[in-house]
RNA sequence: GGCGCGUUCGUCUAGCGGCCCAGGACGCCGCCCUCUCAAGGCGGAGAUCGCGGGUUCGAAUCCCGCACGCGCUACCA
């Protein structure tokens, strides 16, 4: 039987990096073995909706080049993938397992419910339903139906034995089924739990794997319990490890930039993105670090995956985005510019980007840092500060004579190139008998304005002979 | 409270009985390179492997307790 997984998303907000971690983990798993990645859309809480969601889900993916095959958008065979269109489904199988005597319809008002829950913590009892209910007379039941009272159905958990998972990451874990309750698997608003959806819906869809976050071995054991009830084979599960906040409490908003398309604005390439989320919680056994997503598709092991949380550290994940940043070639990057140039440069042509963008390789670790480090090759004037243009060891004077010999320099340098106008400059060092430290960072803070800035030649390749010129004047006349 | 999961440098991790008085990476510190900033190279500090018992000639690795953290214990997922 092919592999078939699924990540089962509830649209109540923006895609985070931690269920994206886990998503990323079900695609790596799906096409490692040539199956199927299916999205299924989990709305059965109505109350917490938020509309948006999906498409900022679906735009996630895309972002990170990640497809699915079955779901969103695609639809597929074992449609529909959204539970809320699903409910006949889950009423005919609720139906089955009442019919059966594994599941029956409970009364109780939320009232007593919460009276009852109050009373078990006042004597120290472990809370959970009474099981009521379970023990209905037919004729109360009769009663109770013919009254129209509204109900929710419950499962009948089995009172003794135990329930073993055997996890794919985890290891076997086993429960005594007395400990459970029954829970609720039809609300009376007619919509399923969670526990009763998702099983249906998986063995619906045929879902051989189900790789999900950790909140849910608890409830492992309800789930096989409920395979079990329906006599059907259960999946195999894996119980995939947290991202933490620094605080080690599962990732949140709380914790800061935490959806995806916060990454995207804050300058992170989904390369990065993808790669580190892949060794949070996952490595290769070997010393590699840098991976390609068709690197990591031939190498993933659910046998490697780690069992415990992991810390989601941005400073880790800024060193990956560098190390992508400088893997591209020029022009690739420069595409990758664009959208974050500041806007006098959203008219700069490839040529001249691509130019900019081997100049700034080296600098930068987010993309966002790319506005403050080329605004001056797109301004005309750069205003430098005169108390930057003249260091201590230096005097003004000296300084504005440097800049116009500088400029006279400029001027004269055939060709007007990095290669002509370096040593043209040392020279000049010696003549003024000024240092190259001096009379560099003048000219640097003259041409850009700042102190930090790519190499001070190549700087003026890009910008050009004439506004090179202009500026070096300008900041001489500035001295004065 | 009950049940479950987890626990190796600050962080991500390697380790699956001797190769480990614990290796790599990020970060940090220093040096080199250097026109600034970076990038890069080299080196360094940093972990009594949560604690306590056992098993064994030998344990980070196996077993048992305990502690701590986290999760579940909803008509939320």
């Amino acid at each position: 039987m092919s592999v078939r997984v699924r990540i089962a998303p509830s649209p109540t907000g923006l895609p985070h990096v931690g269920n994206f971690r886990t998503f990323l983990f079900n695609w790596l798993f799906a096409r490692q073995h040539g199956g199927a990645f299916v999205i299924r859309i989990e709305d059965t809480d109505q109350a917490r909706q938020v509309p948006g969601s999906v498409e900022a889900l679906l735009e996630a993916f895309e972002w990170l080049g990640l497809s699915w095959d079955e779901g969103p958008l695609v639809g597929g065979p074992y449609g529909p993938y959204v539970q809320s269109e699903r409910l006949s489904i889950y009423h005919r199988h609720t139906d089955q397992l009442v019919s059966e005597g594994h599941a029956y319809k409970c009364y109780c008002s939320s009232e007593r419910l919460t009276a009852l829950r109050a009373e078990q913590q006042a004597r120290k009892e472990p809370p959970g339903y009474d099981r009521l209910c379970r023990n209905l007379s037919q004729r109360e039941r009769a009663e109770h139906e013919a009254g129209g009272d509204p109900h929710v159905v419950r499962f009948a958990v089995p009172l003794d034995g135990s329930t073993t998972c055997h996890d794919l990451v985890h290891g076997d874990i086993t429960w005594e089924n007395r400990v459970l309750d029954d829970f609720v698997i039809l609300k009376s608003d007619t919509f399923p739990t969670y526990h009763l959806a998702h099983l249906v819906d998986d063995h619906l869809m045929e879902i051989t794997h189900v790789l999900r976050g950790e909140q849910w071995i608890s409830s492992a054991t309800r789930h096989i319990l409920l395979y079990q009830a329906f006599g059907w084979t259960p999946p195999l599960f894996g119980h995939l490890p947290d991202l933490l906040g620094p605080d080690r409490k599962k990732l949140s908003k709380r914790h800061g930039a935490t959806d995806i398309g916060e990454f995207k604005r804050a300058g992170y390439l989904p390369e990065a993105l993808l790669n580190y989320m892949a060794l949070c919680g996952w490595s290769p056994g070997t010393d590699e670090e840098i991976f390609s997503l068709d690197q990591f598709i031939k190498q993933f092991s659910l046998e490697r995956v780690s069992p415990a949380g992991a810390i989601f550290d941005h400073t880790k994940l800024d060193w990956f985005n560098g190390q992508y940043i400088r893997s591209f070639a020029p022009p690739d990057l420069a595409a990758r510019m664009r959208p974050y140039l500041p806007a006098a440069g959203e008219r700069a042509d490839d040529a001249d980007l691509t130019e900019i963008a081997a100049l700034l390789q080296d600098r930068i670790k987010l993309l966002s840092e790319v506005p403050e480090l080329t605004d001056f090759f797109f301004t005309d004037s750069v205003n430098p500060d005169p108390s930057l243009l003249v260091r201590s060891g230096t005097t003004r004077d000296q300084i504005a004579e440097a800049l116009r010999a500088s400029a006279d320099l400029v001027e004269a340098a055939q060709p007007f190139d990095h290669d002509t106008l370096e040593p043209a400059h040392r020279e000049l060092c010696e003549r003024l008998g000024i240092k190259a430290t001096q009379l560099f960072m003048a000219i640097r803070v003259a041409c850009t304005g700042k102190t930090a800035t790519p190499p001070l030649f190549e700087t003026m390749q890009v910008l050009g002979r004439e506004r090179t010129v202009k500026r070096l004047r300008e900041a001489a006349e500035r001295l004065r």
